[in-house]
DNA sequence: TTAATTGCAAATCGTTTGCTGAAAG
DNA sequence: CTTTCAGCAAACGATTTGCAATTAA
């Protein structure tokens, strides 16, 4: 398996776009980066890399690291879009806590396999899918004890 | 079951909230409309029965309608939120078409299973969840033959 | 009378875009 | 040279909010 950096850079070579200092230290940063961030947050990394980097260029590399391949989004209902990496990841959803907000990620063959039978009756080609389920996790459960939930 | 308008005036009492003729025009229009619609595409349907509405009043009441259990809201990564009702339907999961955005609703016990399943093994307790499959519907993969998708 | 409600306009928030100078090939 | 880029600030779209003037109970 090609290494990110060959394959961002075969992405770039593509589209006729070219490499400078910017894209590489928010790759470089975004490689480094683990979970999910959004682009705020990696621009403050980047920052340390060089300080000029500006917001919008780090919007338009990460639109390129998820065409590359390289990140993947995750459209958020409610707050900014969070990043996180998929080359080389299975697909995976998602099962976050509705209290503290953790993430953790899942993998279900059998889920995977319904989908395509249900999309498949009603004629449907998928092509990609977002699942979240959302609830209390184990941590927070016990925490707020039996109380309701209404936050 | 009771009524829908009986659901919601019960809401509203149980928060010591009025009733006023902007939010029977809007929860009216809501109760009419099919299918998922922006908050204002709702007002401007709302405005036929009452021109001075507000989006602003829109918006508040979608959220009482939200909370009283008549509607759902799609949060849509891409564009605004849509509505549907909810009152009296039972959980639906969405498969939309990529290109000509069509959605079907989608209902799979063996998958809301599965993701109890999924969720009790992480000792989560799931208090919902959304699932969007994206793909191409019969019309659009028919009229588009085997061209590459990159909308 | 008194808290709830309205519409408006201004404010937010995340993200995109127009612009001008700088830099890559 | 000729695009492609960068950074900035302004523009955007959806939604929320502050406010002063009504209105429901």
């Amino acid at each position: 398996m090609k290494q990110p950096r060959e394959v961002f850079l075969e992405y770039l070579r593509k589209r006729g776009l070219n490499m400078t200092p910017q894209r590489a230290a928010i790759v470089e940063t975004f490689l480094e980066s683990e979970g999910h961030f959004s682009s705020e947050e990696l621009c403050g990394r980047a920052r340390k890399l060089d300080p000029a980097i500006g917001q919008a260029t780090v919007y338009r590399t990460l639109k390129l690291l998820v065409e590359s391949g390289l990140a993947g989004a995750l459209l958020a209902g409610e707050g900014p879009t969070l990043y996180e990496h998929s080359y080389g990841h299975a697909h995976h959803d998602h099962l976050v806590c509705l209290e503290c907000g953790v993430k953790v990620e899942i993998v279900d063959p059998e889920i995977e396999k319904r989908q395509e039978e249900l999309a498949g009756a009603q004629g449907f080609t998928l092509t990609r899918h977002s699942m979240v389920l959302y609830g209390l996790c184990p941590a927070c459960l016990k925490r707020m004890g039996g109380r309701t939930l209404d936050a």
